[in-house]
Parts: C-alpha cells; sequence; structure tokens
DNA sequence: GTCTATAGTTTGATAGAC
DNA sequence: GTCTATCAAACTATAGAC
C-alpha cells in the first residue's frame, strides 16, 4: 500500500502551478517559481509540458476546475435541502478563504481573466470548468424537483454569485459577502418551489 | 471653449493604464504598452507617477472605480422600480460585454485579484471601489423605501452577483449569465418588498 | 527523467540632455 | 515636461550532459 502523499513530479508540478496561478495570476507566475514550489527542475517541467507555460497553465485550470467541482459535489450532497444546501457551500467557501488568509480565492478565475484573450487555450479550459460546474448545481436542483429550465437558469446565477461573492470577499477580507450570497441564493431558491 | 477630447498628459496615461489593466491584468500590462498606447514616452510616464507602477495601478483602479460609478448611477436613477432598474443594470453590461467583443470587463477586478497580495495599495484601492459601488445601491434600495440593513444586504449580493455574471459571461462569451443574473436579482429585491 | 547552463528577449526603473 | 539611452534583473525557452 502507497502512501497517498507520494505524488510523482507531473502531478506536483501542476498543483503547483494551479496554487500559484490561484494566487498571482498567470503572468504574475514565473517557470522558475512554479518549478521551486514543485521541487522540480526547469528540465522537468519542461520534460512534461513541452507546450510551456501556455500547457501548465490549461492543465492547472483544469486541476482546479477539478478541485472546486469535488466540493461542490460533496456540500451539496451532504445536504438535502437546496435552499439549505446553498447557505453551506457559501460557508464552505467563506471557511477556506479566511483560513488562507484571504490568499485562496477562486482556482480558475484570476489566472484565467487576464489571460483569456491572448491565449485562447486558457480561455476555454475555464469556460470548460464553468460549464462543469454549472451541470453540478443544475443537477441537483433538478433532482430537488425544479424543471429543467428553472434549474439551469438557477443555476447560472448560483456559479456567478459564488464567483462574484468569492472575489469580493477576497478584496474586502471578509466574508460578509459571501454570508449575504448563501442566505440570498437560499431565499432565491425558495421562491420558486 | 475647449474641446473635450484635449485631455492632458497624465490623463491619457491613466486612461490607458486603466483600459490595458483591464484587458490583460496588473503583470500582464507593462510600462512600454502604457507609454505607447498613451503616446506618451517613458521619461512622462515617470516624471507624472515617481511611484512606478504600483502608483500607475492604484490610479487606474481609482479611474475604473468612477467609470463604473458613472454607469451604476445612471441607470439607477433612470429607472424608478427597483426590480426594473436591475435588469437594466444586467441588460447595460451584457450590451458592453458584447460590444466590446468580450474584452472589457470589469475595470477593477483583473487587475486587483493578481495583485493584492503583493502590492497593499492596490487591494485597498479596490476595496475602496467595491465599498464605493455598495453604497450606490444601498442609497437607491433605502431611497426606495427599503429598510436599511436590507438594502445593505442586497447591495451586497447585487455587486457581487454582477461581478460574478460578468466574469463569466466573459469567460464563456455570451452574455446569458448577466440576463439570467437581472432577472434573477429582480425577483429577490421584488421579495423583500 | 533529471539537471545545469545559457541564449535571447523583455521588464521596471533611472540618468541626464534638451 | 519631454525625450533617448541604458542598466540590472527577470523572463520563457532550449541544448545537451548525465
Amino acid at each position: 500500500m502507497r502512501a497517498k502523499q507520494e505524488v510523482g513530479t507531473r502531478e506536483r508540478i501542476v498543483r503547483a502551478t494551479s496554487r500559484l496561478m490561484q494566487r498571482h495570476g498567470y503572468e504574475g507566475t514565473g517557470l522558475k517559481d512554479i518549478s521551486r514550489e514543485a521541487q522540480a527542475t526547469l528540465g522537468s517541467v519542461y520534460h512534461f509540458f513541452p507546450g510551456g507555460k501556455v500547457e501548465l497553465a490549461v492543465e492547472a485550470i483544469g486541476h482546479g476546475d477539478h478541485e472546486f467541482a469535488g466540493l461542490l459535489r460533496t456540500v451539496l450532497e451532504r445536504e438535502d435541502d437546496p435552499a439549505a444546501a446553498m447557505t453551506a457551500c457559501a460557508r464552505e467557501l467563506a471557511a477556506g478563504m479566511r483560513d488562507s488568509d484571504w490568499m485562496d480565492g477562486c482556482p480558475v478565475t484570476t489566472a484565467a481573466l487576464e489571460s483569456a484573450r491572448r491565449f485562447p487555450p486558457v480561455r476555454e479550459a475555464a469556460e470548460r470548468a464553468f460549464e462543469n460546474w454549472h451541470g453540478i448545481v443544475r443537477d441537483k436542483l433538478v433532482r430537488s424537483g425544479f424543471p429543467d429550465d428553472v434549474a439551469g437558469d438557477l443555476a447560472h446565477t448560483v456559479v456567478s454569485t459564488f464567483e462574484g461573492a468569492e472575489m469580493t470577499a477576497q478584496i474586502m477580507r471578509s466574508t460578509t459577502p459571501l454570508d449575504v450570497a448563501g442566505t440570498h441564493l437560499a431565499r432565491l431558491v425558495d421562491s420558486y418551489r
């Protein structure tokens, strides 16, 4: 049985890229920073990612996508009531935000926003992430009995609002935007019952 | 009477910085890009902004703050009904987004997110912007008859949701997130009447 | 697969003539 | 106030030994 901490070089590089770009964005993250943080040499980085920084960013965004999707799924399935699930999600995001001392916001947007124009593959990776999260929320609402179109629209606003509230919380260094967003999303969902 | 297009060098530099950082972020915007876009020399840039890039970013975020606040105020005062004002805002943001071919999102967040940690003055400038926008929305709701605490909370979610929806729209290259957000915010506001 | 060395460019910032 | 020239450092990317 293998210790689960033991991860390969490639995986360490992806994780380091994801975390660094989450905090400093695409342009603010250097390949040397990545290789140092991942405890790998620059040669190894280019060995695994011959496409260079863009390829790395795409992979890192995919990693952030998966990470956030996991959190979303866990919390949504823990709460049976969809409105309660909204406040639970907000509470979870607020905790992560505060615990990292407002360092770790959305693992996708910080890097994606600034490079969406210049590097189309990066934007496309971010788009896949948003679609993934939207689908997870929509499915939860459909399983809770909402009609497909209502669930789809609500899921859009849920994702947008959590994204915006997390960003606002990060800038303001306060969980208030997330707390309030959770309450309001629960109320909005309830209003369609 | 002076032609209104005629702006001084300092103002041209601020505007160029704001636009470029809106699109490419803080690290993605070079001082040479700025001086070229502003049709000013590098010497002039440092003449007006001896504090260098950080001072420029703070000024540019203040400019974006003022710009977005103006749009917000205009649209909110045009619509008497607060719920209708929400959908009108969303429509306005969606139009700006589509017309720029998804280049120009929020003039503050793209630059602020990636540099909030490294350069505290940049984060503080972004915080002032968010507080300013929050106050504008809250005042509109208070004038519409909502109690102070309800209006304050709603204003938080309105700002968060518009921010998140604009970001999502930019990544997805679709106005749907903004359209849906407008509808839902109107419904949420109405639910407190 | 890992490592070092380095090429070639660009970056933020400064100096000093005009 | 404007301009050119330039510095030192950092960047992405590559080459080639092991």
